[in-house]
Formats: C-alpha cells, sequence, structure tokens
DNA sequence: TTAGCGTAGATTTTATACAATCGAGGAGTC
DNA sequence: GACTCCTCGATTGTATAAAATCTACGCTAA
C-alpha cells in the first residue's frame, strides 16, 4: 500500500500521505487516527506518525486531545464562511503588493502552472487540481514581501481544498475556475493591478458561492449549525 | 532549574517553557537549539524536546531544517510591519462580530482580566504583561463566531509580545495599553460598537508605532533592510 | 435498580538505543 | 598551491520498549 515515499524525512512523507488521505475523504472527519494503525500501514515506527499529527494538527485538518489521540476536524460551516471571508480579505492585499514587481520570469512561471493546470482538469484528476490551483494563487503572491501572510493564506488554500472536494467532480466549476485564472494573468500583463485585485475577490467568491450551493443542498458538512468554535487559551 | 512542571504532557510543558525562554531573549534570534542540550537542561529525553520543537515551528518561533536543527527566527522589518497590518485587518472585524454579544459575565472576564493587567503592570512584571494582554484581546473576540480568525489572532498576539519585548521597561506604554483597554471596555458596554472597532485600531497602531520607534533608534531587529521572506513551496 | 469503586485493557506518552545524515578537516593527486 | 575525495565526529531521525494515562466494564453495596 505504501508507494516510493522519497521525502526528505519520513515524518514529512508522512504528514503529505495523510494529508491526501483527508482530503480524499479516505479518513472522514470525526473519525480517530490511531498512532499504531498508522504506523503499520505506512510501514514505519509510530515516531514519525505522531510528528506527522502534530504537523496537521497545526495545519488544522486534526484537533489533538492529550492521552486520547486524534481526530479529523469537522467541518463547521461557521469556519467555511471564516475561511472564505479570510481570503477575500487578504488575497487581494498580497496580489496588491506583488503583482506590480512581477518581472518576465514570474509571469512564465504563472504561465507553466496554468499549463499544468488545464492538463490536469483535462485529465479529469482531482487530486491535482487542488493543489496546482494552490500553487497557482501563491505564485501569484510571490513578490509580496508580506512573510506571515503568506503563510497563512497557504494554510487557508489548504483547507479551501479540504472543504472543495466536498463536490468532487464538478468539472464545470474547474473550468471557470481555469478561465479566472488565465484572466488574472492577461490583467496583471497589463498592468491593471486594482482590478485584478478585484476580479480575485470576484473569483474566490464565486468559488465559496459554488461550495454554500452544494453543502446546502446535500445537507453535508457535519455539525453545520452547530458553531462549535475551537476554545481558545 | 526546572521548576513544578505541571502540565498535561511534557511536550506542552517544554513548548511553554520554551517560548518563555525565547521571548525573553534567553535564546536569541539566530542561536540554534539542540535538543540533547534541551533535553538535559530540563531534565527529559529528546522526544518531548522534539514534539516541542516542531510546534513552535508551527507558531513562528523557531526555522526547522531537515538533518540540522531548529534555529530561532529572526526577526525582520517586514514581518513587524505584516504582523500589525494583519492585526490592524483582523482584530477590529473580530471586535465588531462579538462585541454585540457580550453578556453580563463576559463583561465581568474582561473587567478581571483588567485588573489583573493592573497589578501586573504596577509590579512591573513585563513576562506577565505579554500573556495577559494578549489574553485580553482574545476575551474580547470570544462570542465572535470565526474560529480560523480567532486563532490567526491568537499567534499573531504571541508574536507581537515578542517583539514587544525588545523595547522592555517601557512602562509609560504599558500604562497607556491599560487606559485604552479600559476605554475599550468602556464603549462596548455603551453599545458603541463601531467607534470601539475604531478607538481598537488606533491603539494597536500605537503599540506598532512606538515599537518602531525603537527599533529604529536601537537598530535592532536582526536582518533589518534585508527582507528574507519565507520561501513558500 | 443504581451509584460508586476498582481493575483490566487499550492507547498514548516518554525513555533508551540504534541508524542515517551532514559538515569539517586532512590525505592524496594533478 | 588548489582541488577532490574520504573519513570522522557531532547531531538529528527512527525504531523498540517501558511507563503513564484514560476508558470501559464489572463488581459491591446502599
Amino acid at each position: 500500500m505504501t508507494a516510493p515515499l522519497k521525502h526528505r524525512t519520513l515524518s514529512a512523507a508522512i504528514v503529505d500521505r495523510l494529508r491526501q488521505a483527508i482530503l480524499a475523504g479516505t479518513y472522514p472527519a470525526g473519525s480517530q487516527l490511531r498512532q499504531d494503525a498508522m504506523a503499520e500501514t505506512y510501514g514505519v515506527s509510530r515516531i514519525p506518525v505522531r510528528e506527522a499529527l502534530f504537523q496537521l494538527e497545526a495545519e488544522g485538518f486534526v484537533r489533538i486531545v492529550p492521552h486520547k489521540g486524534a481526530i479529523v476536524s469537522e467541518l463547521s460551516l461557521d469556519e467555511i464562511n471564516d475561511v472564505f471571508d479570510l481570503r477575500c480579505l487578504l488575497e487581494p492585499r498580497l496580489l496588491s503588493q506583488s503583482a506590480p514587481r512581477f518581472s518576465a520570469s514570474d509571469f512564465a512561471a504563472l504561465d507553466a502552472i496554468q499549463a499544468r493546470f488545464e492538463t490536469a482538469i483535462a485529465a479529469g484528476d482531482v487530486g491535482q487540481w487542488g493543489v496546482i490551483n494552490a500553487e497557482f494563487h501563491m505564485a501569484l503572491y510571490t513578490k509580496a514581501r508580506q512573510p506571515r501572510t503568506q503563510s497563512i493564506v497557504a494554510a487557508l488554500l489548504q483547507t479551501s481544498d479540504r472543504y472543495t472536494r466536498l463536490q468532487l467532480s464538478n468539472t464545470a466549476a474547474m473550468g471557470i475556475a481555469e478561465q479566472e485564472h488565465a484572466e488574472l494573468i492577461r490583467q496583471c500583463r497589463a498592468g491593471r493591478f486594482t482590478e485584478a485585485a478585484a476580479f480575485l475577490v470576484g473569483h474566490i467568491e464565486a468559488v465559496r458561492a459554488d461550495l454554500l450551493r452544494v453543502v446546502a443542498r446535500s445537507g453535508a458538512a457535519g455539525g453545520a449549525t452547530n458553531s462549535r468554535s475551537v476554545a481558545l487559551e
């Protein structure tokens, strides 16, 4: 069951594996992840598994209760809205700072990502869609000198991906996203930065609306009305 | 050298210890944290130390390079501005959502924190100042239904604390902060929420300005002009 | 019946021991 | 003299095993 596993450390490899598995729904929200089972599944000891779980907790994918274990975190409606609100707030800000500093090589990188995006969509590879989408967005913000915001947005994109997978196979939406990405590149090339930022908000809102529509219809998203906000401190 | 150590797990205890030590400047920015040394210092094995370091990396206090170790992260000017920009963006938003939902007990909790704040300042306890300040801010946002934003802000407050300590012993600024906190409570009690949100921005900006003034004068903040933004992905 | 207590089993947490990796310094060669 | 390669020491990463903690079940007693 375990493939190449070619990362720098086992822990990092397990993080990727587990994250993909959670994103793909292999471990549904609410299920418990036992260290022993994970260790055996991936053919490693429990130490790297533990470290991976801690990492995933920091990323918000699982919740760890001392002496009880790790549980795949639930997806609440409150958090969906919060995540997309944050994206609408932070991403345009990053783009405004970053886009005016783009060089030719930056645009080339964007084009390259966009190309891979198209092939992934053509192949209907939902798994790749999310990671390439995140790559594209982050590439838009490389030139922004806001390191903290960048790492926060990177995490938000991963969470978004997790939600978006709920509506799997919605290839129509994927195609729209692709066209909007192309439009973003065009506007940045033309130097229309404020317009691009506004367009970006629309792009994010479109994804959110699409997601909420599916969630509402299927009654998914465990603990919907139940706004169980994490106790801080 | 090790005190009570009354936490739920050793790892959590070490996290607190190391974080305090970094905040206090015991381990200055750029210094390497050797697992072996830490383990011996705190009288534990290297496992809880490793886990603590990973946690601190997620919080942004250290940077871990595989097979090389953990290094206390540098404080760049870019990140200072980014952190305070984010606070000015996110905290008023939280307050607007939270304050209208305050009950009597919420206000009582705020008053209690404020009281402890005053005694800490009177005692000149710089270490306590930061944690109580963070507690106060988070208490302002308890009723907001934005779990992700809340956890992000909690992290930002910790980072802020780290920067703020640079200007140690600036008791004048601490007194001003205390008065502003009192004013915030007053405005929320009076139901003047939008005014409170605006005042909050001013409060945060005041702290930032104060900090930047000290940093500029002392030429502190390692790698000042050197905007070494973290490479994402 | 039901509440309280204690023990057993499973699971997590921590310690100890072993393996892998990185970087520095020196021997050898062109 | 400068460069390459290799070995050694130090440090981190991983495996295995022991200790601590929690949960569930069953027993006793009111």
